[in-house]
DNA sequence: TATTAATAGTTGCTAATATCAAATATTGTT
DNA sequence: AACAATATTTGATATTAGCAACTATTAATA
């Protein structure tokens, strides 16, 4: 309530959550190096995976990417038989994009090793910090959220 | 499929950093777009500003980059006359980078800035869920980097 | 209905970021 | 002196990304 230096230490945070940010980048490269796909090739599969089915200016959107770029993810994707374009049925401008059966399974396995590395980086933190740690993530979340939209 | 869409409130911890990690390369590119130097470029005099002095080998490691890649951001800075490449004097293999005196004043002004952005995101976290928040990201930074070092 | 406007996606060009391997210069060792 | 090691630079290449111009198609309007 006092706004007595309300929150004085935001140098500190400042780099705390730059710090937090180098760390996390290291870790999905280091990740997905073991894979047969880039990282945002994995971003755009998982985002397939929960929508089913998209469009490129939907997957755009969804990725805060351009269509272009788009355009050359899927290319690859499509390449390693990974990701299928149809021509939509109702609009012939558009592209309906999903994933094979391959690239389900890919998904999916993907998506169990992410879980377990993600686990294993958390075992560290003691239960009693657990919960504080979410809520923590959660709140700058938001707060970042807030930010970008204004 | 992801459970997620049938458990909204149950967000996994992997998506929750995934989507933190993504706002938070948002905020920086913003915050840097009205400056005369990258992201990259605000990353390095930061930590020359920190250290005062660094050799390439030595801020290659800090930023977790090749020296290679360290030579190419010093000669746009060099161009830009924020960085200054003195020979050493102990062993003419070395080059000793510091900052120029405007390239003191940028990043002074810089980490101003930065900070009250950092002031203005977190000022949207109520008061009692900062120390939460504080502890939780450095307690997740943490349990990250102890993974990284296998 | 014919013309124009809007939309969806692709392609060419460019820029930033980053690596690896080879080259250069210098220093340390045998 | 010869050779190995180290520090940095250079050349070639890859990935990630946006913008502007283009094609194809659909929607609006005169």
């Amino acid at each position: 309530m006092s706004e007595n230096r309300k929150h004085p230490n935001c140098v500190h945070i400042a780099d705390l959550i730059a710090l937090l940010f180098t760390n996390c980048q290291e870790k999905e490269s280091r990740f997905i190096s073991s894979y047969s796909v880039s990282v945002v090739e994995f971003r755009c599969i998982r985002i397939l995976d929960e929508f089913n089915q998209l469009t490129v200016n939907q997957l755009a959107e969804k990725m805060s990417l351009t269509a272009s770029r788009i355009t050359r993810i899927i290319d690859g994707l499509v390449a390693k038989d990974i990701v299928i374009r149809k021509s939509s049925t109702t609009d012939r401008r558009v592209y309906d994009l999903s994933l094979t059966g391959k690239g389900k399974r890919l998904v999916k396995k993907l998506n169990e090793d992410y879980k377990n590395i993600h686990r294993e980086i958390l075992s560290t933190i003691p239960d009693e910090y657990y919960e504080t740690m979410i809520e923590g993530i959660t709140q700058l979340n938001k707060a970042v959220e807030t930010w970008l939209k204004k």
